[in-house]
DNA sequence: TAATAAAATAAACACTGTATATTTACAGTG
DNA sequence: CACTGTAAATATACAGTGTTTATTTTATTA
């Protein structure tokens, strides 16, 4: 028997939680995330935490698979702002919006690629359903490149076989693209996101080329590279 | 007055805190580091610690400069076992132990370049010296395919203005290079880290192309688009 | 209304980094 | 040698953390 409907104060302690965790990763940082501070604020005690959330990972796991769904929905909407036929166009808007979202939100950014929480690692499999579907938007596009017979990537290494299952699952989520398009993808993520977290850490140096020229240059070498006659 | 010579049991009781610190990251991951925890393994008391070290995060300094140094050797090592004119042999072997010494010690580079400990910002002045000297092999390589005129950037943004002393600081530490040659050094090395940083903090897919593969593919499309004639 | 089950609290445990006061042990000097 | 000043260790304590257990409150349902 489950008890339905609540008249606490708080009606959606669940979403509260969520909310108030937010509110103090944007403030304090992820590394400081705090069940204690949360409910602190929220004037409830730390352990009524633990009806909603079994521990303190698994309310990290709730925030991951908010953030990536935040990237994600970021991305997509990217992409549709860009005309169907536009590949490259919607190329381009993808790899910006990714450092757009990265610098609004680094917090998320660093929750969800850096390792900010002592001793947590992500559980893949709940993690997995809005992680692909956050990179689907890229790998949609490359995908269309290639039935267009418009990507460039001779040499490019072979598949590893073996791991079919788990790519199936993989499509389950992102949508039914091919594998290879998938790798590709891969890489080009690989080199905005060095950019990126380089910049989002800190630890690109303070002088030089400034962040935002490094990164369209970056982008206009990735289309350059990989899609044919451009 | 200094007391310079003691006949406790640990002989250079700060040196002995930095190997168990790095004892335990190797064990149980940099961002369980505990200052309690070496104390308890070196059989002294916590607050000991201060004597040698003002707070954990001075600490965690110490360490990430022996890391740095440490990385710094693997890198010029690598250039120096290659012929001075095979500028390409030894960028490749500059990338290649890149990724060797990531993988190999994944502790360090996660204490390097991603941010493990709670709180804790690297103070950029302290940490300098051994970074800067860390990029230099990677540098003095893109500078010397420069001065050669092999180096192949067209279209690079421009650098901009109003960092000079800053970056003659830099140079007293890294070697008197172009910073033309550092902002391409740090393009490069966001490719490098991009895929290395994924590899090792487990946020790639485990199919698809493996990690060694895609990283070969990535070092040779990075020598074909910078270097002119290859 | 009474029974039941859910959700909150209270209290405690084992940790953490760090500050303060105190003790111990050594180096230099009379 | 004894004395003294200081460096380095300890003892103790404080405020914070995640988490567990037992207890109480509260809301729903029979």
């Amino acid at each position: 028997m489950v008890r339905p409907s609540k008249k606490t104060q708080i009606q959606n302690l669940q979403e509260a939680i969520k909310d108030t965790a937010w509110k103090q990763i944007a403030e304090t940082g992820a590394a400081a995330l705090s069940l204690r501070a949360i409910a602190r604020e929220l004037k409830i005690t730390a352990p009524a935490i633990y009806n909603y959330f079994p521990d303190r990972d698994a309310l990290v796991t709730a925030l991951i698979i908010d953030a990536y769904t935040s990237f994600g929905d970021y991305q997509l909407i990217a992409r549709d702002a860009q005309a169907e036929d536009d590949l490259v166009g919607r190329l381009k808007a993808i790899g910006f919006s990714y450092r757009q979202w990265a610098l609004e939100y680094p917090q998320r950014y660093q929750l969800i690629f850096g390792t900010p929480i002592p001793g947590y690692q992500a559980p893949m499999m709940e993690v997995l359903p809005s992680a692909a579907r956050s990179l689907s938007a890229l790998v949609s596009v490359i995908d269309e490149l290639r039935i267009a017979n418009k990507l460039q990537a001779e040499n490019f290494p072979s598949v590893q076989p073996g791991y079919e299952p788990m790519f199936d699952v993989w499509r389950g989520f992102a949508g039914d693209y091919d594998i290879f398009s998938l790798s590709v993808a891969m890489i080009i993520w690989s080199r905005v996101h060095g950019l990126v977290s380089l910049e989002v850490s800190n630890n690109m140096p303070p002088f030089g080329v400034d962040g935002s020229s490094l990164y369209r240059y970056e982008m206009e070498s990735i289309i350059n590279q990989f899609v044919k006659g451009s």
